[in-house]
Formats: C-alpha cells, structure tokens, sequence
RNA sequence: GCGGCUAUAGUUCAGUGGCAGAACGCCGCUCUGUGGCAGCGGAUGUCGUGGGUUCGAAACCCACUAGCCGCCCCA
C-alpha cells in the first residue's frame, strides 16, 4: 500500500521550527494589542458568493485558485450551496461586521486575524495550497475617522515596528494611490489609449494584459517593454482632489513618524476591491524567498462594505504572508534558533532515578525547563544527551541526594560548581534570564533601518548587563559553600 | 495553468547497464562519577510510484506523483 503524505502543496510543520511560529505569532498577538486591536476568528469556508462579489469574479484569485464545492443540499426541493475554503480573510472579516452589525456602535473596530488560508496555486518556494496569514482590518463608518489618513499611517507604522521587532532586516515599504472608485476607471480608460498605439511592440503577456486588465501591465518585469511602461500615463495625475491631499497626508504621517517608504506609481494590487492607498513591504535578495519577495500587502478598501451589501465602511487592512515571513527569518539568522533548555538532571544510577524526578519537578515549578536522564545511562550518555538539550547539566547521585550540594556542569564555559540545593533555583535561573536577554539583542541588534531600535537595543544590553552581574554574585556565593 | 531541473540511508550527496556507496548523524564496545577526542564494530534503504527495454536497470524509455527554479499570480 502506498504510504500517505501530505497533499500537494500542504505540509507539516514541525518542531523546532514552531516554535519560531509561537515565537512569531506571539510578537505580532503584542504589538496588535498595544495598537488597540483585538483578534477576530472567522470560518475557514464562506459561500462562494462571498468572494466572487469581494474579491472580484475577473480575479485570478477566484477565477482559477478557490477550493470550491458544492454542499449538500438538505431538502430534495433545495439548491445545494456553493461553499469556498478562504482564499484571503479580509471578504470574510467585513462579512462579520456586517452581519453583527458593528457599525451600530459607531466606533471604529480594530480587527487582527492569524490562520490558514487557500488558493490551487502551483506549489513553489514561500507559495503553498495551505498558507498562513497574519493580518489586521481598521473599519468602521466614515463619522468614526475610518477613511483618515492618520488610520493608513498608523497601520503602515505598525507594520514597520512589528518586523523591527521580529528582527527583519532590509525591509523596504512601497506605496501607491490607486485613486477612488471613480478615479479608477478614468485612469483605465487613459491607460488603453495610451496603451492602444504601442501595445503591438509589447510582449504576449502584455498584449494580453493591455485587453483585459490594463493595470496588471504596470507589473510587468519583462525588460523589453519597459521604456513603454515607464512613459505610460501615472495614476498620480488621475486622483481628484481628495485622494490626491489623502494620500499627501500619508506620506506626511510616515514622515513625522520616521517610517522609510518609497513612492511607485506602478504598485497595483489584484484584488478588486483596494482604493487608494495600497502598498507592499519586499525583503531584499538573498532573504530565502526568491522571486517571492512580497512578504505582505495591503491597502484601502473604501467600497467593499457596501459591494458585500452592508452599510458604508472605508477600512484599510494587510496581510502578512507568514510562511514567508518565517522563510524570511530563518534566512537572515546569523545562528540557528535551536533553544535548549535550562537544565538536563542526570541521575547516577537507577536508584537516584525518584530524587532526580522529584528535582525536576521543583525545577519545573519554578518555571525552568527541565529534562531528565535516566539512571541506566552510562556518565558519558548523560553528558552527551545534556550537551545536545541544555546549557547545563545537574548530577544526581548518592553523595549530592545525601549531601544536599548539587554538581552543576556548565557546558559553554567547560566549569563546574557545587550548589546547595537551596540556592539551585536561583542559579539556574540567573543564568538563563542573561541567556534569554543576550538571544535578545542579538536578535534586535540587527533591526537598525527602522523605528528606536537603538533605545531598544541599550534596554537589552543593560538588562543583560544586569543579569549577568548578579549571575555571577550567585555564583561566587556557590562556590564559596564548596 | 505554462516551461525547465530534480527525486538514492535520518541528513547532504556520489554512483553513465553488471554485488547498494561516502561523509555526517545514529547504536554498541574499549569505558558505570566527569563526556566532547580516539580506536574497533553495527544498522542504515520499496534507489519517489507504476509500467517498459534488456540475459541483467538506481542508471535507458514512457506515464504518474512530489519538490525546486522561472513564468502567471499573489501573501
């Protein structure tokens, strides 16, 4: 019988890399809650119709990519419902405020979202069937500020301090107007003029693109059609008055708040329902992702609450591509993440086995992780096992259980020390608070092109100062009892 | 959805038609209270799956599946 494996596309993640998941997802759960969000869970499938009114039947996303079935229908005389595994959760988010009708409350509602989504893409390199999405929506009605350009900016400086604070390095922020809904179709309708006399030089892609989408041909990399591209009309001197101070207001608030970014009048999204400000944060070459390089997008969606036929509701959102942004991480580590724990107990043989639990439990109690050996092994099987979970390691054996002083190896420094069992605790746990606080700031210390990573950066470093002298005050005293 | 490359031990890979290999890792012994070294020994396995060519296939051919790269698209 053939062995099963995980579909195509699909895949199982594992320790230890969840545990860079955990890691992850718990910055971005912070962040989100000092920026007054709070987290919303919608189904994994929503009607099919969901998605093709909001995302955009035209789209590829549910033209060729939604998992989509019919369900059963309950009654002979009933139409099955078509149903669609979530190709993106922002359709499914301002389906909610709709249906539990948030915009009564007349406040602006502030939305973090983290879960799997599905598109039938073909499976490569940071693009899977499966994929994880951290996002966030700000909506609400126009009287509670949501179409302010102050929300847009904060959202974008959000972003900017959460991948400073996961450690991603050369980020860079790419932002556009797309214009109303009905500076849009105006700048369409200029850009197949313009298009119309040249297309014919252009590549298949384009040719094609010029007829059904004329926008997508802004995204073009083909080197050829480049000097075409370049000359074609910018949506900038499309935007009436209003999106075009909305958007001067962005970049001002970006600016005041020390957020980099770079305007590119050729950034168009392919979801239907984003108006004016859109935008794109990419990591450099080299960041494990390939061609891939978009680790998250987003931008405004003026139109969307009423297109779903729900009150008026500008709202901006984004969502972050977390398998890339994982992809991305464990790229750009300088050293890999593997955690070990604070401490192995080995006991001496089997009889010490009971007293060595019993450790481990008070270890554990006190918050410590701890992992236990077993009497049968030989000295030089606990040493190795210890050397490849923990900093350290505690030798259990008739003398120490009798004695009451504990030998503790400490593999990094190549030192042993004999600690009364009263003072074990605080030992152990000295020593990893400066472990902890040195992972700290070797981490951050690299998070330089964005927002007070350096004060951050002297927080940690006194901290590990700190940790480390009182480290070694415990230790001295240790050493002293033996 | 299109084009290309790849698939052999836990991992990285070698193996151009004739006994299934290396390194690392793993297990054991030298060696049951101070290891990491060293020496000796051991197990690695549906050679992605199915078919075909051949006296003989991991190798050649076909199909399928999966991964990767580039498109398309997107996060």
């Amino acid at each position: 019988m053939a062995t099963l494996k995980a579909v195509r596309g699909t895949r199982d993640l594992l320790p230890p890399e969840t545990e860079l998941w955990n890691r992850v997802e718990a910055t971005a759960r912070a962040v989100f809650a000092r920026y007054g969000f709070g987290e919303i869970r919608t189904p994994l499938f929503e009607a099919t119709e969901l998605f093709a009114r909001g995302v955009g039947e035209e789209t590829d996303i549910v033209s060729k990519e939604m998992y989509t079935w019919d369900d059963r229908a309950r009654a002979a005389s009933e139409k099955p419902q078509s149903l669609t595994l979530r190709p993106e959760n922002t359709a499914g988010v301002v389906r909610s405020y709709i249906e539990h009708k948030m915009d009564e409350s007349g406040l602006l509602q502030k939305l973090f979202y983290i879960g799997p989504q599905f598109r039938r893409e073909r499976p490569q390199r940071g693009r899977y069937r499966q994929f994880w999405q951290i996002g966030a929506e700000v909506l609400g009605p126009a009287w509670s500020g949501s179409d302010s350009a102050v929300r847009d900016a904060e959202v974008l400086e959000m972003l900017a301090t959460l991948l400073n604070e996961l450690g991603v390095k050369g980020w860079r922020l790419a932002l556009n107007s797309v214009g109303s809904s009905t500076d849009r179709p105006r700048y369409i309708a200029a850009l197949r003029t313009a298009l119309e006399p040249v297309k014919a030089q252009m590549c298949e892609d384009n040719q094609r693109r010029a007829e059904t989408n004329p926008l997508r041909v802004l995204d073009s990399k083909d080197p050829n059609d480049q000097d075409i591209i370049n000359a074609l009309p910018k949506i900038a001197d499309y935007l009436d008055d209003a999106s075009r101070d909305h958007f001067e207001q962005v970049k001002a608030s970006l600016d005041a708040c020390g957020v980099p970014y770079v305007v590119d009048p050729r950034l168009v999204r392919g979801l239907d329902y984003y108006t004016r400000t859109t935008f794109e944060f990419t990591v450099p070459d080299g960041s494990g992702l390939g061609t891939q390089n978009a680790l998250l997008g987003g931008g405004r969606y003026d139109g969307l609450s009423e297109m779903l036929g729900g009150p008026k509701a500008p709202g901006i959102g984004f969502a972050i591509g977390e398998d890339r942004l994982i992809l991305t991480l464990q790229a750009q580590a300088a050293e890999a993440v593997t955690k070990k724990l604070d401490a192995f107990i080995a006991p001496m043989g089997i009889g010490q086995n009971p007293a060595a639990l019993l450790l481990a439990k008070e270890l554990r109690a006190a918050g410590l992780t701890v992992e236990v050996g077993d009497g049968t092994f030989r000295l030089r099987k606990s040493f190795e096992a210890a050397d490849k979970l923990a900093h350290r390691m505690v030798i259990v054996g008739e003398d120490e259980v009798s004695s009451g002083v504990f030998t503790v190896k400490y593999f990094e420094a190549g030192e042993q020390v004999k600690v009364p069992r009263s003072e074990l605790i605080n030992v152990l746990k000295s020593y990893s608070i400066a472990m902890q606080y040195r992972a700290e700031a070797n981490r951050t210390g690299y998070a330089s092109d964005g927002l007070m990573a350096d004060r951050r950066d002297e927080v940690a470093k006194e901290a590990l100062e700190n940790a480390v002298s009182l480290a070694q005050q415990v230790l001295s005293k240790s050493e002293k009892h033996s």
